[in-house]
RNA sequence: GGGCGAUUAGCUCAGUUGGUUAGAGCGCUGUCUUGACAUGGCAGAGGUCACUAGUUCAAAUCUAGUAUCGCCCA
């Protein structure tokens, strides 16, 4: 083994057999434990929140693998109608073509052209993190098999009156000329304006006062709304007003909808561009009016003067004009949330439109149910309030797009606009006893990416179809058993799955919902990349130079100018671009970070931290190797192993339920803790150095159970801990794994094939013992660092007193002592020793002294022990507080009071220790002064 | 305005049903190249647990309020 952790060339060798040994694939046997993963967009790279989510559901996979569950994770990605449209698009005009140069069949064709070329970059990089998914089940959600899902679900909701069609004022994206979902909606905070206008009485006396941030609706305005208790406004409502710029009449109503405080009291209503006003415009009457085109310029429904003109020059020209009638009172600045479409960036529209909808009422019922019942799950489990505000202010959901790519609604119109839905055209004509004379056209329209997303827990397992669902395990593993996902999806996702699955099967999709927490820069700010502050999960795996870390941050901006402060921040934090950490260290980093409900700040130097522990785990398995040999060892009988091999192996089993534990309820970040202070503060520090002595030539002739105990015990705990740490970080225990097998006679062809370390009970009089040795061990070593004694020479050690137990544990332990705390003997003190030229140390009740050659500082060690009296005295009063308290003797659990009392009596003993040896000291100090 | 969360060492975070002198990693200080590892060893410094009041024998932990920050919804 080399000495140092490589990670990039072994990380390379082991994905492909693992995949090839079909090790990933259901195993059939035993129960099963199936884990969804919420399939990314297929245009999209892994990023920091995917990588980190991959890392949580690969790390219960392989575990629950390993403890001989049946596991199935299913991977995949979706069909990502607009970004798609958007990725084929510039492509098309990298080529210097236009997409209006594609008919629709031509440009799909293009579209799957792509997919095929380079739709597979996301999986590729999931394999570079080493997700253990089943690969040979990967689903595309324009598959086949899940389109017919798709167009079954359409039909069936249809059929029940679910799905209707209808015009309704959707969130209009002006640009990419296609309705999107309200959660596709940005709000942004923005500083805008708010115009004061005066709209004249028909009837000459006087005029109404109205505010608004969008002066150019009021071409489309129908009426001005009051509160009806208003008295300023009474004697108005039902009179008329003349609407400026129009011509138009319009009618004063009275309406609960209006805050007399906000403004003057008086809104101008346009149903046609405005949510609430629809609302308000349905109550009373009015048919809206749309003065907007799909590309947001004025329409022919306005004056013949603001036709054509783009929405934003139209407002320059509406208030140009109202000022010139004078009817414009006041302009002032305005901080307002502006809606933006999440993938154009550009305002949405509240528009007029014929879409299809999804009737929320029933399914929200059902969706909130099988949450309320506890059929799912949250963890952490405050999500559900979160879930249950969602669900208890649903809105129809409105799934059709004006796009191309995606499944097409499968509902045809005869000329008449008659619509028939059907599964296909020949099914529609049979049902429907349309004839062939009977010109039927499809929708044009296609279904949001987000409907066949719900479907995909049971469209997976070859729903509808019965023969591919007993294929593919329907029954056998819905519902799954837990969804790992970011909050941001809960509504776009998680309760449309539920809901959907829920309608459609009975069963929930998932029975656990684990949210994670979101990564964040190591400032705390959200990745993006106009901050520039993103992060490559590969980078941090291969490394990256600075220059090109710089150029992949500042290249293809949507704002450039940006550029430059970007490229000098990255300089800044990455003087030297980023080292390669590898994909296990990466991962681990992902686990520890992983605590519950909070945000992780991804810290490179954490990263970096657990680099060099795996690098740590590395050398602990090189220098096991070196000592253990290439056969395997026998297993030592009952009774042969000594105390120190007993102890590491009790720790071990402690490990394993700690680990058991927080798996149980999600805790990534203390089962790899607990593996961290496992490997390294007891494998690494002592027991490898507990081992060294045992094993020297020496010492093994002249103990060979010993040293045959301690070789066999090395190669066991090793083996045993690279099974912990597989689920983590598979790469790296799976390569040493391999070359401590057959030493640690286990039989298996890869770790991954291995079964789950069950824990035994522990061993608490080898666990005493042990820290017992560790705290001699300590006190001496604190005492020489501390009086800068040499450290690398070996001295003697005097025993000035001791329990008959420590004085035991001196003769078991007394080589071991020596060794680690590099001395040359151990022995009683007597006489000789003049206490002037020893340190002292102590451990427990036990005192010790090291003598020194020449004269000790006495004036430091004084200072030394004073400063130990000191803690010693605190912890006293703190003790003798609370026993003296009468009322906590009477009360607190009688073993709460016994353990102070046995407090008492330690920091009891250690000031009368350390104040005879401080006197005996001083006295010495005394004489020793020249006078 | 409503809801959720956070505030513990210079930084990032643990701290379970209230019960040692509140822990870890990184960073910092000193020291050591000893045959696993300098991506390291050994030793050490560093905290008024945001603030106030309350409950309790006992509060980082429970309750109420205050402050600051963050997120979601309107």
């Amino acid at each position: 083994m080399d000495k140092t952790y490589n990670p990039h060339e072994l990380e390379q060798r082991w994905y492909s057999r693992w995949e090839q040994s079909g090790c990933f694939m259901p195993s059939g046997q035993g129960e099963p434990y199936c884990i969804l993963l919420p399939p990314p967009n297929v245009t999209g790279t892994l990023h920091m929140g995917h990588a980190f989510q991959h890392t949580l559901m690969d790390a219960l996979i392989r575990y629950q693998r390993m403890r001989g569950r049946d596991t199935l994770w299913q991977v995949g990605v979706d069909h990502a109608g607009i970004a798609t449209e958007m990725v084929v698009t510039r492509q098309i005009e990298a080529e210097g073509g236009k997409r209006d140069d594609y008919a629709r069949a031509d440009f799909i064709d293009r579209v799957w052209q792509w997919k095929h070329e380079s739709g597979s970059t996301i999986t590729r990089q999931m394999r570079r993190l080493g997700a253990s998914a089943d690969w040979s089940r990967e689903r595309f959600t324009m598959d086949p098999d899940l389109s017919e899902a798709v167009i079954e679900t359409f039909v069936r909701l249809h059929e029940e009156g679910l799905i209707y069609r209808g015009p309704r004022l959707v969130n209009w994206d002006p640009v990419l000329q296609t309705a999107i979902s309200d959660l596709e909606v940005v709000n942004s905070d923005e500083q805008g304006k708010i115009w004061s206008i005066r709209y004249p009485r028909s009837d000459g006396r006087g005029d109404v006062v109205v505010a608004t941030t969008r002066p150019e609706t009021l071409l489309g305005d129908v009426c001005v709304a009051v509160h009806p208790d208003d008295a300023r406004y009474r004697d108005l409502v039902g009179q008329s007003l003349e609407l400026p710029l129009t011509g138009r009449q319009i009618p004063v109503i009275a309406d609960d909808y209006v805050d007399p405080e906000f403004g003057t009291g008086c809104v101008k209503i346009t149903p046609g561009h405005d949510f609430n006003d629809w609302e308000v415009g349905a109550r009373h009457g009015f048919a809206p009016i749309n003065i907007f085109t799909p590309t947001a310029t004025i329409n022919d429904r306005a004056p013949a003067r603001y036709r054509g003109l783009d929405r934003f020059e139209a407002r320059e020209r509406v208030i140009a004009d109202l000022k010139t009638e004078g009817l414009l009172i006041e302009e002032k600045p305005h901080a307002m949330v502006v809606p933006r479409g999440d993938r154009s960036g550009q305002i949405v529209e509240p528009y007029l439109t014929n879409q299809w909808f999804v009737k929320m009422d029933q399914l929200g019922q059902l969706g909130l149910e099988m949450v309320e019942s506890g059929q799912v799950e949250f963890v952490p489990g405050n999500w559900i309030n979160t879930y249950r505000h969602w669900m208890e202010n649903l809105q129809d959901w409105c799934i059709s797009r004006q796009l191309w790519w995606g499944h097409r609604i499968p509902a045809w119109y005869d000329d008449d606009n008659n619509i028939y839905v059907g599964r296909s055209e020949d099914e529609v004509r049979v049902r429907h006893q349309l004839g062939d004379d009977i010109v039927l056209r499809q929708d044009a329209d296609v279904l949001e990416t987000w409907f066949s997303s719900a479907l995909w827990a049971h469209s997976t397992l070859g729903w509808p179809d019965p023969e591919r669902m007993a294929a593919e395990g329907f029954d056998r593993y819905l519902p799954t058993s837990v969804l790992i996902t970011g909050f941001d999806i809960i509504f776009f996702w998680v309760a449309r799955m539920i809901m959907m699955t829920g309608h459609f099967t009975g069963k929930v999709p998932f029975e656990q919902v684990y949210i994670t927490g979101l990564i964040r820069d190591s400032h705390g700010q959200k990745m993006s990349k106009s901050k520039g502050n993103v992060l490559d999960p590969i980078d941090l795996i291969d490394g990256i130079e600075l220059d090109q870390l710089v150029d992949k941050r500042t290249s293809s901006m949507m704002q450039p100018h940006l550029a430059k402060r970007i490229a000098k921040a990255t300089r800044e934090e990455y003087p030297d671009g980023i080292p390669a950490f590898g994909a296990d260290a990466l991962r681990f980093t992902f686990t520890a970070l992983a605590g519950h409900g909070r945000d992780i700040k991804f810290d490179l130097a954490r990263c970096a931290g657990y680099r060099n522990f795996l690098n740590k785990l590395w050398n602990a398995a090189r220098f096991t190797l070196m000592n253990v040999g290439d056969a395997t060892l026998p297993v030592p009988a009952e009774g042969e192993l000594d105390t120190l091999s007993r102890w590491i192996l009790s720790r071990l089993d402690r490990t394993i339920t700690e680990v058991d534990e927080a798996l149980s309820d999600y805790r990534f970040d203390l089962a790899t803790r607990a593996l961290y202070e496992f490997v390294w503060n007891e494998f690494c520090d002592w027991y490898l150095e507990l081992s060294k002595p045992a094993l020297q030539e020496q010492a093994a002739a002249r103990d060979p159970a010993t040293a045959r105990a301690t070789r066999h015990t090395l190669a066991r705990v090793l083996e045993t801990t690279l099974r912990l740490l597989h689920p983590f970080v598979p790469f790296i225990t799976e390569e040493i794994w391999q070359r401590v097998r057959v030493p640690a006679g286990v039989e298996a062809d890869s770790i991954s094939q291995t079964r789950w370390p069950q824990a035994a009970a522990p061993d608490p009089q080898a666990e005493s013992d042990a820290e017992w040795l560790k705290a001699v061990v300590s006190a001496i070593r604190s005492a020489r660092t501390e009086l800068n004694l040499a450290p690398g020479k070996p001295m003697p050690l005097l025993i000035e007193e001791g329990s008959p137990a420590d004085l035991a544990r001196l003769e078991r332990f007394g080589d071991l002592i020596r060794s680690l705390a590099r001395l040359a003997h151990i022995e009683p003190a007597d006489d000789r020793h003049d206490p002037a030229t020893c340190a002292t140390a102590l451990a427990g009740e036990l005192r010790m002294l090291i003598p020194l050659a020449g004269l000790v500082d006495v004036t430091e060690e004084l200072a030394r022990l004073d400063k130990q009296l000191e803690r010693e005295k605190k912890g006293l009063e703190s003790v003798a507080r609370k026993l003296g308290n009468e009322r906590f003797v009477a009360n607190a659990p009688a073993d709460v009071v016994e353990k102070e009392r046995v407090r008492r009596g330690e920091h009891e003993n250690a000031i009368a220790d350390l104040t005879e040896r401080i006197e005996r000291l001083r006295h010495v100090d005394a004489s020793h002064t020249p006078s």
